[in-house]
DNA sequence: TTAGAACTGTGATTATTATCACGACTTACT
DNA sequence: AGTAAGTCGTGATAATAATCACAGTTCTAA
């Protein structure tokens, strides 16, 4: 798979044509990270934009005393990067790579030649913006007045839209991450997060066997949970 | 002050000329909302892209068993109901008039013309969108790391950003929302906002007296509690 | 100007969940 | 295969803040 059907997956690039494609692509330059891999650090000006093509990375912010609240993770044709590019202040968040990941990255520069002269590409990272700005709405609501087994449904969902496959309505997360990791993106502890587990499994709503957690029933499963 | 000096203060618009200003504010109409009063509704399609001349709104969520959250306060030169125009989703929040406010509205259509037409304005509101998702990160942040005190330092300072006026290194905060409102900002309980802002008030950070709250030495209060 | 509504202050009690502690289990590495 | 590091399960305890209850205050409108 060459760097243009990679792009061709990525949502603000998918209205182009392929030698507008051909030509975005011809600027970006490919990297890897490596698991725990620092990407971009909190503080720094970001750079460049990126574009996962294989792999994860988690989207962190860290409080002075050192906890961590993850606010997204991100897999294969997600990008991150934009931000700190549009509004030029300093980045909000870290970037590490949660497991091996490769990425395209386009220069600060090209990046904003792009937005000038493709305006559908604008339009489209607006949708895009729109869409996390929700899903940020979503959280803040769920952290401000659910109890910590709804938050921690709530992230079981996220987490499923963003790594899981879904079969004959159950979905199946692969590699889910550790109880720590949940622990911070639901905003609670890591033994609330054990002890939730076990009760959604109680409940027969969840399964889980190693490193690979079930779903049962997904649609049902997010309608008591959102 | 007409519609084109209303429209100049408006970060988006800030680039364009007076001549562009002149076309586009010939599209938007007014309209006056009430205290209290419904300005967008969960669930409906938004149809409008709204500006705010004067006044202020708040914008909420609603759980099913009716409880609120306050995601921002918007004052004059504010703009909303951009989401739904952008991503076509249904809306995920309810707009209410806080006090009685005048908008400028602009349809569906001559909003999306507009981002075709002047590429500026695409730009310009992506940089805004991205100051929002920052917001929204740091929210998230405080909402999982801190305690009730520090989130409603960190929500006061949000209330001075958006109405307070500075004089001296203090923040004025007139019109101060009711403790209800500032609770469902900062995810707590009323009365634990009543407490907390007596405990400030003890350690001499703030001062209030009816409905102004003032913040000493806004400065060191911000680094403070965040 | 006065009654009623809305908002605020504050004590007492309770519920939730964080934290601590520690043994059991997994995983990765040599 | 053996060992160390990392992760998970679970009880006990403590801390934080929600809830309840109600009196006091401020606002609003007839």
């Amino acid at each position: 798979m060459d760097k243009v059907d990679h792009l061709r997956n990525v949502p603000i690039f998918s209205d182009l044509s392929d030698s507008d494609l051909t030509k975005i692509s011809s600027k970006m330059v490919p990297r890897e990270y490596d698991k725990g891999q620092m990407i971009l650090l909190e503080e720094s000006h970001g750079e460049s934009f990126f574009i996962i093509t294989s792999g994860a990375v988690k989207v962190t912010r860290l409080s002075d005393d050192g906890r961590e609240v993850i606010l997204a993770i991100l897999g294969e044709s997600d990008f991150f990067g934009e931000m700190s590019l549009l509004d030029g202040a300093g980045r909000s968040a870290n970037i590490v790579a949660n497991e091996t990941a490769v990425m395209l990255t386009l220069s600060r520069r090209d990046f904003l030649e792009c937005l000038e002269s493709y305006p559908k590409i604008a339009i489209a990272l607006l949708e895009e913006l729109a869409i996390r700005l929700r899903k940020s709405d979503q959280q803040i609501e769920s952290l401000s007045l659910s109890d910590s087994e709804q938050r921690i449904g709530i992230t079981l969902i996220r987490l499923a839209e963003e790594l899981g496959t879904i079969k004959q309505g159950n979905v199946f997360i692969k590699n889910l991450p550790y109880q720590q990791d949940i622990a911070n993106m639901a905003g609670t502890s890591r033994e609330t997060v054990s002890r939730t587990l076990k009760l959604l499994e109680d409940k027969s709503l969840i399964m889980k066997e190693n490193r690979v957690l079930t779903i049962f029933n997904f649609d049902s499963f997010r309608t008591a949970f959102s």
